[in-house]
DNA sequence: AATACGCACAACCGCCGCTTC
DNA sequence: GGAAGCGGCGGTTGTGCGTAT
């Protein structure tokens, strides 16, 4: 069953394509008078035709009035970076540190930015050598060492202790400390992780070297992806995803 | 002026995990 | 304990607009 409903159509009694404004208001309306959730009992309330994923989707990603519009910001574009090369395709914890930004613009910007360049610049060729070089060196030294344990343990303890901060700081403070926050905290991922490299946020946002930057998301890359010991200490922090609103 | 291309954005789909019954 | 419903998430697609050729 389908049909053609104004603009969008008409699917199984769902409507589907572009909203119009009036669906908007109705939407806004309901969810101010009643709050978030129960998406699915909305459209019997409101007569809205729209399934209850259709109205989440478009109050988490239009309507919300905290949403920031506009371009993504270069300092919004480091933050960016620095956590998708510690989360991967998280955009949702991403999104979390990002206040005003949704996964979904997160997940566009990054296609349409990074995902793209299938041939990196010379600077992301020359980081990425780096620290393929640092990787191996690691990857020797380990083979000399096995002190993992008790360091992980205190590790792991430093860093929740950091993240507790980061947590306790951003909700009394905002945006401002948790920039100053995530230094530390990258930093001892970095330290926590593998040798070498320095400062991550700092570096980026002071305006050094764009190789510096990427050296630094590398190094970030390795946390995940080599550095066994410090990736636990990694994905606890993960679980302990910054929400900075 | 026409066309091609890339970017930005909105929206949908399918899957998964959690909750409720 | 398990089935059903629901909400959330990540991937993907479609479209409009601006810019380059």
């Amino acid at each position: 069953m389908e049909g053609q409903f104004g603009w969008g159509t008409l699917v199984d009694g769902w409507r589907k394509g572009p909203w119009t404004a009036q669906e908007d208001e109705i939407l806004i309306e309901h969810i101010n008078q009643h709050g978030e959730g129960r998406w699915n009992s909305i459209s019997k309330l409101t007569g809205l035709r729209r399934s209850g994923k259709s109205c989440r989707l478009r109050w988490v990603n239009y309507l919300r009035p905290d949403l920031k519009r506009g371009k993504i910001t270069p300092h919004e574009e480091n933050i960016i970076l620095e956590l998708h090369a510690m989360w991967g395709n998280r955009w949702s914890t991403i999104a979390r540190s990002l206040p005003g930004r949704t996964d979904n613009e997160i997940k566009n910007y990054w296609r349409t930015h990074f995902k793209k360049s299938k041939k990196p610049s010379k600077n992301v060729e020359r980081a990425r050598a780096r620290f393929m070089r640092q990787q191996q060196e690691q990857h020797e030294l380990k083979g000399e060492q096995h002190q993992e344990e008790e360091e992980e343990q205190q590790q792991q303890g430093d860093m929740r202790g950091i993240m507790t901060q980061i947590e306790e700081a951003a909700l009394a403070q905002g945006m401002q400390e948790m920039e100053a926050c995530m230094y530390p905290l990258t930093s001892m991922l970095q330290w926590g992780g593998c040798a070498g490299g320095g400062g991550v946020s700092r570096s980026m946002s002071d305006g050094s070297s764009e190789e510096e930057a990427w050296g630094s998301l590398w190094n970030l890359d390795d946390i995940l992806d080599v550095g066994e010991g410090a990736c636990r200490g990694g994905f606890a922090l993960q679980d302990q995803v910054l929400t900075f609103y």
